[in-house]
DNA sequence: AACGGTGACCCCTTTACTTCA
DNA sequence: GCTGAAGTAAAGGGGTCACCG
């Protein structure tokens, strides 16, 4: 991609970046893993080409990609942002003790079930465990401790086993209720995340396609003088650069080649953007 | 040192219950 | 009162990592 010296001038290359991988929480031993933030790059055009935009949800293996190609045919490309860094594992690989009741019977240690036995003589869990052991009850967390668990996610939105410990027993709840809570509400804060984010990557698909669109007239009429006036437009070139979109004038070519100096250089030095908010710049290629 | 088993924890998806318009 | 949608607690499945023998 890009303009050589042979190539026409009037290849221009418009890129928007957004890429702001978000830090993990203090707290966890593994490595980041959410995929979703946001990059958005590359549009070029040229005489052979024609002009396109692509906007990447990237991060998860280049799988997710919106494209949108041509000023009157827009292809859209989405899937779904799903755990890439997971998919990649083996199909089945299950330890013969993994079956979900044994694997929560491991999760409640000893320990845990004797303080749950204790608290069920004593905890409004017992007064709602009335249907039956077999039964699922939906257990409704007061106000009280959905302020306390939010306040806490507040401060941090995974647990040690101590703070669990401890915010169990000060909510006279089960460890691993305070450890689900912990996990819908971090799957709540990703989902609304998401949503942020798409409705962010549209208003940039928007942006872009209508920059593709007026630039794409621009290199109609650029092309139109040029026939027009070819010596004229050689003389321009080689004295002034100015980019059609938003009048910025560079200087006078010094000889060395220097992409600032060609005449038209933006494909070899495009307006980069290296702010998070593609918004912030509704002007694609100024 | 390499390897397999295990426990702990996480995420994702689904299920089922509750609440509310 | 019924119903469907939205919210959410919990279950189930599968993955990673650390530790141990």
């Amino acid at each position: 991609m890009g303009i050589d010296d042979d190539a026409p001038n009037n290849g221009l290359v418009l890129r928007l970046g957004l890429s702001s991988a978000p830090s993990r929480p203090d707290n966890n031993q593994t490595p980041y893993k959410n995929p979703s933030f946001l990059k958005l790059e590359a549009t070029s055009f040229d005489d052979e080409h024609e002009p396109s935009l692509t906007l990447g949800l990237s991060g998860g293996g280049g799988g997710d990609s919106f494209h949108v190609t041509d000023t009157v045919t827009e292809k859209v490309d989405v899937k779904p942002a799903g755990d890439l860094y997971r998919q990649a594992s083996s199909v089945s690989a299950v330890s013969s003790f993994s079956s979900g009741k044994a694997k929560r019977e491991r999760e409640l240690s000893s320990e845990e079930l004797m303080e749950v036995e204790k608290r069920n003589n004593s905890s409004r869990l017992s007064d709602e465990d009335e249907e039956g052991v077999n039964g699922r009850k939906k257990l409704r967390l007061s106000k009280q401790q959905s302020a306390l668990l939010e306040e806490s996610f507040k401060q941090h939105s995974t647990l040690n086993p101590k703070q669990k410990q401890a915010l169990a027993r000060q909510l006279n709840l089960k460890p691993r209720q305070v450890e689900v809570w912990f996990q819908n509400r971090r799957a709540r804060t990703k989902l609304k995340q998401t949503e942020v984010d798409c409705e962010l990557l549209k208003k940039c698909c928007e942006t872009l396609t209508d920059e593709n669109r007026r630039l794409q007239k621009e290199i109609q009429e650029l092309k139109a003088l040029k026939l027009a006036q070819p010596f004229y437009m050689h003389m321009q070139a080689a004295t002034l650069t100015v980019c059609p979109s938003c009048q910025i004038t560079s200087g006078v070519p010094d000889g060395n080649g220097n992409s600032d100096n060609n005449p038209f250089s933006m494909a070899s030095k495009p307006h980069h953007f290296y702010n998070n908010n593609p918004l912030s710049n509704p002007s694609a290629a100024c």
